[in-house]
RNA sequence: GCCGAGGUAGCUCAGUCGGUAGAGCAGGGGACUGAAAAUCCCCGUGUCGGCGGUUCGAUUCCGUCCCUCGGCA
């Protein structure tokens, strides 16, 4: 039978070392890691997404970093099509593929695909984001149950972003999301994962974070987004619109002073970190080890590449 | 030392005309199939500073002590 292919995952919340990590496991096992990031992908964005240093990609082939500027279009779909064709490039080489991000649906959707047969169109997405302005989401909620009443039961008429996606699906498709998700049902699986989750504890992560940010202010963060928004790229953009990205631009924009901006972004970055916690402690195929203890996973994680059963 | 103002949820405070208390923020939990660093949902028991007194009952009234912050010495 045909093996399917061998790769390792490194997940967890931000700040947690995954970047030290992947490349620290791909040295050792003569990998190359794929990011998994969703906002690593922008050229220009270095600083505040805390990407891998030029040094530190000198250590380790890094795939999927730098791949679209600020206004490009990119979402879970483009990523995990890169990311598939990353890895088959990376296994045709001989090396072992290091899928390394803190990007739930994105690591999701590049092991499990998406469903396919519901795809987007900007422009009805953009339409029906319009009505959500002017009638409201329960509006639509209310339109979404009479098209696809089971997706509407699992969405809160709040959820204004699922709510248009599954018009825009039902409106493309003429069938229900609920009718693609269950014929996909993430069934799309090509690869063999080994899942390492960067356990950590609250406190300890969360004095990283503010370090981290504090960091980041110290190399250069408003220079970064001053240059971004000199390149002509707006605040309105998604990728302008993450984290720390936004907050610089309500700094700049004269909305906030300095002070709370960094506060509200260290607010904001533990609140994500604590999301991605949730995310991934919903997948039981996490192995949770602490940075420190990752030691204790080599033999297994080698005994996984030569193919023995775990 | 004296005068004044306070000590209530991790923080800032509200409140109880005496029936053991509630907001904001912080924080916690959850969801997530083409925006995901996004978006959305849910969650508030704390010796009401300590000790006495009055009272059926005190966080609330009285006394006293401790602490904090102002002002005067």
């Amino acid at each position: 039978m045909a093996a399917k292919p061998l790769i390792i995952v490194v997940c967890g919340p931000t700040a947690a070392g995954k970047t030290r990590t992947a490349i620290d496991l791909a040295r050792r096992f003569g990998g190359e890691i794929v990011n998994a990031d969703s906002m690593q992908v922008y050229r220009y964005m270095d600083i505040g997404t805390a990407k891998p240093t030029a040094a530190e990609q000198a250590l380790a082939r890094h795939h999927l970093v730098d791949v679209v500027d600020p206004d490009a279009p990119f979402d879970a779909a483009c990523f995990a099509r890169s990311g598939r064709s990353a890895i088959a490039d990376i296994l045709s080489r001989g090396r072992v593929p290091i899928v390394a991000g803190g990007t739930g649906l994105y690591i999701k959707a590049l092991l499990y695909g998406l469903a396919r047969e519901a795809p987007s169109d900007p422009q009805l997405r953009q339409r029906l984001a319009e009505e959500v302005a002017v009638l409201g989401s329960a509006a639509l909620h209310r339109r979404l149950a009479e098209v696809d009443p089971a997706t509407a039961d699992r969405l809160h008429p709040n959820d204004a972003l699922r709510i248009v996606r599954a018009l825009e699906v039902h409106g493309l498709s003429g069938r229900p999301m609920s009718e693609h998700h269950r014929r996909h049902g993430f069934a799309d699986t090509p690869y063999l994962c080994f899942k390492i989750g960067l356990e950590m504890d609250r406190e300890t992560l969360y004095a990283r974070i503010e370090e981290r940010v504090d960091t980041m202010l110290a190399q250069g963060l408003e220079a970064e987004v001053r240059g971004l928004l000199a390149r002509g790229y707006s605040p309105d953009l998604k990728s302008m619109q993450s984290l720390g990205y936004r907050h610089m631009c309500a700094w700049l924009g004269g909305h906030m002073e300095l002070q709370e901006a960094v506060a509200t972004l260290k607010r904001d970055t533990r609140r994500f970190a604590k999301r991605q916690f949730t995310w991934f402690r919903a997948d039981p195929e996490i192995r949770w080890t602490a940075p420190q203890d990752l030691d204790l996973l080599l033999t297994q994680i080698e005994a996984f590449l030569q193919g023995s059963d775990l």
